[in-house]
DNA sequence: AGGCTGTTTAGGAAATATGCTATATAGGTA
DNA sequence: TACCTATATAGCATATTTCCTAAACAGCCT
């Protein structure tokens, strides 16, 4: 278990609770999603908190915290403008995760499996 | 959420534990982390709860309980051997969860993304 | 300043997860 | 049968997660 292996951890923690990994997927494609917004592009800037915790009928304050959730594995960053905050998947971070995830659990045969596999 | 993403949250759940995603790992490559056993082979059969329960340092119980989780989640099957309990990893469906992963998760442009995200 | 909107922080209740000890069960062996 | 080993189940204590309401903070507008 190694700080890699911790990332993966901490991004697992944070897309197993079906809340997060449902805005996650939201925030992915949140054209898809979301109407336009007036001062922030859904793409480009994220979106809002309202936004999401209208779609998802929870609080706002239990939204912004799984929000932070997800910041805090790296998975999202947050922008304010004006007095709204947006919310940006970070597709590489993702995708990095995803990657080492099957790096871990990859069907590699059970003879070989990853280098050093501890 | 279809019945496909709850099994994808199973299996987000199941390896979301240090400990369970440590011994996943293991049972993966179950010749690099355990020695050979007399009554069952470490690929052909799985590994014996015992030699996980050592090697990972917590309570039989406690590691019974872990692999009965990995096991609702479809990532592990067992076999019973004499006195013995192997457990297995399920590739197949290890390797399914992560493209179920992927295609909810994978790195589309934003405009398009899987098709009927809901 | 004062008020309004949008978001975060604080605090706490309820549910879930984690790990233990003690005990039960399964199966082999003397 | 009695006993031994290996695993599972029961019951419980603690820790973490999840969600809420109330209050604080941030920024715009009149």
């Amino acid at each position: 278990m190694d700080a890699d292996d911790e990332s993966i951890l901490a991004f697992l923690r944070a897309v197993s609770n079906r809340h997060r990994l449902l805005i996650l997927t939201w925030l992915l494609a949140p054209r898809q999603h979301f109407p336009p917004q007036r001062d922030g592009d859904l793409v480009e800037d994220g979106v809002c908190v309202g936004f999401i915790t209208e779609k998802i009928g929870m609080s706002q304050p239990t939204v912004t915290g799984h929000m932070q959730i997800l910041a805090e594995a790296g998975l999202v960053t947050s922008r304010r403008i004006k007095n709204w905050v947006f919310y940006r998947p970070c597709r590489d971070v993702i995708a990095a995760r995803l990657g080492g995830l099957e790096g871990l659990l990859g069907a590699a045969a059970p003879e070989e499996a990853g280098p050093d596999a501890q």
